[in-house]
DNA sequence: TTAATATATCGCCTATTAACAATACATGAG
DNA sequence: CTCATGTATTGTTAATAGGCGATATATTAA
């Protein structure tokens, strides 16, 4: 495998937000809840609680649970609007994630 | 930011992946541990439990945990000879996590 | 054989997770 | 205003996480 030549850039904070965005991931409805957001806002589609719950097969509370951990780790955004509380992915964290992931392979 | 050309290819097997890795990974201290034992690794250094409870803060019991759920995920595996077990870190694994996260930016 | 050392596990405690039904709390519709 | 609807929260239960001291187990050293 190939090794990364930079020195060993991985501090404290890219730590802390590793074990954040991880404790999100660390569920598979969540990565799936996570992703059927992320997709339907590629789409221009406004994914609110009742979208999410209809996709999937859990109950409403357990969907906002899930919701609420992914909102807390960052990957996730509402927005209140009429009755609704709209979703969206945050592509900036989860792109600090995948930046910080990458100072995992060890340097040479 | 950069989206992938790609099309969609996670598949279930990937997430699966992705969530049991994760969950290894959402404590501070597994990260560090990990990383402590992959870049002992990369300079030959054999590590075993009690270094690992001597470079950290934590009582024997807790590295042990933490070990054990380490080698849950696959991130690493132990090798047991004299009376001490060794750690390794499985980069297949990580690089097989990196991987599959890559795959989350959705597809443009 | 006995003592020392290394590691895993047990027991205990507290806190959190995960799931759900039920309820509370908004806010828009009639 | 009242009702219906969408969402968050509460309460409950079972399971897991996270920490540690103590113990069990295994193996090496004396």
């Amino acid at each position: 495998m190939r090794l990364r030549k930079e020195p060993d850039t991985m501090q404290e904070e890219d730590i802390l937000l590793i074990a954040r965005v991880s404790d999100a991931l660390a569920h598979p409805a969540r990565i799936k809840i996570f992703r059927f957001i992320m997709n339907a806002n590629r789409d221009r589609k406004k994914i609110c609680n009742k979208d999410v719950v209809e996709a999937f097969d859990y109950s409403q509370a357990t969907i906002s649970q899930h919701i609420k951990k992914l909102v807390t780790s960052g990957l996730l955004e509402v927005q209140k609007s009429d009755r609704f509380s709209y979703y969206y992915a945050n592509l900036g964290v989860l792109m600090k994630y995948l930046d910080a992931t990458k100072k995992f392979p060890p340097t040479v």
